[in-house]
DNA sequence: GACTGTGAAGCCATTCACAGCT
DNA sequence: AGCTGTGAATGGCTTCACAGTC
C-alpha cells in the first residue's frame, strides 16, 4: 500500500502501538499479532494492520510481529528516532508541570528553554533550565534548534505568541490555549484543550446518563 | 433533525462554538451568522449549522443568531448549566496544575478532592482543598456528590486508580496517563495523552516537512 | 492452523447546493 | 437579498472477509 496522506487518527494509533510495544519489550516479548496488539490498546486487529499498511510490511503471516523489530519500525515512522528540541512560552502551573513532564522525556522531546513575560517567574528553574523572558524567543529558537512550540499563555496572550514563533521560523506547535491560532499552512497547530475535553464529558453525563 | 447519537466531534466543536459566543457576548455583539462562527473558530459554515442541527433550530433565517440565546441553548446542551464536582487523583505537576486550572472553574468544574499516596504531597494546599491519602476516595466521592475523575498518576498506578473509581460509583473518567484505561461500558473515559500529541508533530515534522 | 495484507463493503462525518423563511 | 435548515452527494475511515504465506 503506498502511502499519500496518513490519517491523523493512524499516527495517534501508532504512537500508542509503540508504547504497548515498548510494554512488551520490557515484558521481555519476543512476538506479537495484530490480534494481541489490538487487545493491548482498544481497536480492532483489521485496524492495526491497516494502520501498519500504511508503511509497509512489517509482519510475517502465520506468526506475527517480531516486537522489537517492528518498535523499531514505528519509533522511525513517527519522527522517534531522534530528538526534538522544545520551547515552552509561559511559565504559569501548567507550562511548569510541561517542562518537568516526564512523558515527553522519555519520547526524546528536549525541553530547550521556557518563556514568560512575569518578572515574578522568569529566573526561576524549572530542572535545567531557566525561565527567561518573551524577548529571547528567536534567539533561543535559533540557537537551540528548535522545532516545536509549546504554547500555555492565556488566551488574550495566545495569538501574539504564536506570530512570534512562526516568526522565528518554528514550524510545530502544540497549543494548550483555549483559542483557535491562526498560523500560516505550513505551520502544524495542535489543540490540546483541556476545557473542551472535560466537557465532552459534561454532555455525556447531562445528555445520556 | 432527530437526535440520537451525536459524534464527538459535533460534541466537541459546540464546546468551542459556546467560547467563542462568550467572547461575544464580552464584545457586546447581538447576532451572528453561522458563516462569522465559522471563520471564528476555523470550521466551515455547513458544519456549524449541522451541529446546531442535531438540536434543534435556533437560527432566523435571513438574520442568523442572537448571540446570548444561542449560547445558552450550548451551555445548557453540554450540561454546564449545573456545576460539576471532580475529584484529581494524583498530586504531582500535572495534577496540581489541573487542580488550580482556571480553564475548569471558569466552566464549573470544581475540584472538590485531590488525592495522592506519596507522604511528601498529602497535606499540601491546592487552593481551597488539601491532598489527602488515596484512601478516602470513596468516602470522599460519596460524601461530596462527585461526577468526575481525574487521573493524573504513572501509567502503572492507573488501571488501580480507575477500578477505585468504578468502585465509587464515578460515571466518567478524564485520563492523563499514558495507559489504556478498561472501565466498564456505562462508565466514560476520555484520554488525554500529551505525549501522543507531540508525537503527531513530530510524525508531520519527519514524514512530510 | 495461524496470522498477515488487502480489495471491497459498510458506515459515518463533512460538504454541497438549494428550498424555505424573514 | 440574506441566511438558516436539510436532503443528497461526497469523501474518508473502519470493518469485513478472504487470498496469500509461513
Amino acid at each position: 500500500m503506498k502511502a499519500y496522506k496518513i490519517p491523523e487518527a493512524t499516527v495517534m494509533r501508532l504512537s500508542i502501538y509503540s508504547r504497548y510495544l515498548h510494554q512488551l519489550i520490557d515484558e521481555r516479548i519476543m512476538t506479537v499479532s495484530s490480534d494481541e496488539i489490538a487487545k493491548g490498546v482498544g481497536v480492532s486487529s483489521a485496524q492495526v494492520r491497516k494502520d501498519l499498511a500504511y508503511f509497509g510490511e512489517f509482519g510475517t503471516r502465520g506468526v506475527g510481529y517480531k516486537v522489537e523489530e517492528l518498535y523499531g519500525h514505528l519509533m522511525k515512522i513517527l519522527g522517534l528516532n531522534q530528538t526534538w528540541n522544545v520551547i515552552i512560552i509561559g511559565a504559569g502551573k501548567l507550562g511548569s508541570a510541561l517542562a518537568l513532564y516526564q512523558g515527553f522525556t522519555d519520547r526524546g522531546f528536549i525541553v530547550t528553554a521556557v518563556l514568560d513575560i512575569d518578572k515574578d517567574r522568569i529566573g526561576k528553574k524549572l530542572n535545567k533550565v531557566t525561565v527567561e523572558p518573551l524577548e529571547v524567543l528567536k534567539d533561543r529558537v535559533k540557537e537551540h534548534n528548535i522545532n516545536i512550540g509549546v504554547v500555555t499563555v492565556p488566551a488574550a496572550a495566545a495569538q501574539d505568541v504564536t506570530d512570534r514563533l512562526v516568526d522565528a521560523g518554528i514550524k510545530a506547535i502544540l497549543n494548550f490555549s483555549p483559542r483557535v491560532l491562526k498560523a500560516p499552512q505550513d505551520v502544524i497547530v495542535r489543540n490540546v484543550d483541556l476545557a473542551v475535553n472535560i466537557e465532552v464529558l459534561s454532555f455525556n453525563l447531562a445528555f445520556n446518563g
